[in-house]
DNA sequence: GTGTCTGCAAAGAATTTGCAAAGAC
DNA sequence: GTCTTTGCAAATTCTTTGCAGACAC
C-alpha cells in the first residue's frame, strides 16, 4: 500500500514529515527514538526532534506501530503490530519471532499461576543471545576472591 | 540471613541506609525506584534520593537484586536473581514464575531461528493480565455496598 | 586512621509543552 | 476557511556527578 493510503487508512492527515518517518520505519522495522531521529534526519535536517516523538506518539494512536521496550532499556518501536516476540542478538540485531503456537504452549503452561479474576492479554517473549566465540571466553566478573589491598 | 550478614557476604559495608533499602525490598519484592523512594523514605526520610539510585546501583553490581523493565518502562528492581518470568496484572501487581521447565520448552522451540553463532542467554517471559470484569468499563463500587470478596 | 558512603546542589540527558505560523484537506 | 501539524525554545522529569564531611571497619 503506498504510504499516503496507510496514513489515511487510520485517519492520519499526511504531512511530508510523516511520510518521511512511516518510509524510515518501514526500512528498518525496529528502532530506537535515537536511531530513528538520526535516520529520518539524514534523510530531512529540516524536521525537527520534538515532530519526530509527536509522530511517533501518534503512529502508534493510530495503531500503525507498536512498542516495545528492548534489551538495554529502551523504547523500541516495531513496523510489526501484531503479538510476536523477539530475540536480541549480542549484534544489537533484532528478529521477529511470529508463532502463534510458541504463544499457545505459554499460555496453557501458565494458565494456573493466573489470579482467578483476570485473564492473559498479551504474551511477550524475549530472547537474549550472545557470541558463542565470545561465550566460550566468559568470566565471570567481580569474583572476588579477597579483600582489597 | 541477617541482613547484615547478607551485606557483608557480598562485599558490601553495612550501612543504616543500605539497611533499609534492602529491609524494603525484601518487603515488596519487587519495585520501581519510585515506589522504593516512597517507601525508603516513608520509614527514613533523611535518605536522599542520589544517594537510594547509588545504593540500587551497588546492589544490583554486588549480584543482591536483578532488574528488569516493567510493562511501563520503568526499571523494575527484583529481590529474585535467578532467570525466572513475571505476570504483570492489571492491578499493578507482579507475579514471579520460577519455572524451568517453561524456559526449556521455549528454548527448545525457537532454537532453529537462532543464528548460526549465536547462543541463548536468557529468555524472558513476560506475561500481562486484564481484569475480566472489566472488559468494557470501571465500574463504580459504591453502587451497592456489599462485604470485599 | 583509612578508605568508602552519604547529603547536597548542580549538571546532564531525555522527553514534553505552549504558541504562532505553515500546511492539509 | 477550518482545523491540524510543525518548528522553536523553554520547561519538565529523571538520573548522575563532584565534593566535603560523616561513617564503617
Amino acid at each position: 500500500m503506498k504510504i499516503s493510503n496507510k496514513l489515511k487508512s487510520v485517519g492520519l492527515k499526511v504531512t511530508p514529515q510523516r511520510r518521511v518517518v512511516y518510509e524510515v520505519m518501514q526500512k528498518i522495522c525496529h528502532g530506537s527514538i535515537d536511531e530513528i531521529i538520526g535516520i529520518v534526519r539524514s534523510q530531512n535536517p529540516d524536521i525537527t526532534i520534538s515532530t519526530i516523538y509527536r509522530i511517533m506518539d501518534s503512529f502508534c494512536q493510530a495503531g500503525l506501530l507498536s512498542k516495545f521496550v528492548g534489551n538495554n532499556g529502551k523504547v523500541i518501536y516495531d513496523i510489526t503490530v501484531k503479538e510476536h516476540h523477539h530475540i536480541f542478538t549480542s549484534g544489537e540485531e533484532i528478529i521477529d519471532i511470529e508463532d502463534e503456537w510458541l504463544s499457545e504452549i505459554i499460555r496453557e503452561h501458565v494458565l494456573l499461576k493466573i489470579p482467578e479474576n483476570e485473564a492473559i492479554d498479551r504474551i511477550s517473549v524475549y530472547i537474549s543471545t550472545k557470541n558463542k566465540e565470545n561465550g566460550k571466553e566468559k568470566i565471570d566478573i567481580d569474583k572476588r576472591s579477597s579483600d582489597s589491598g
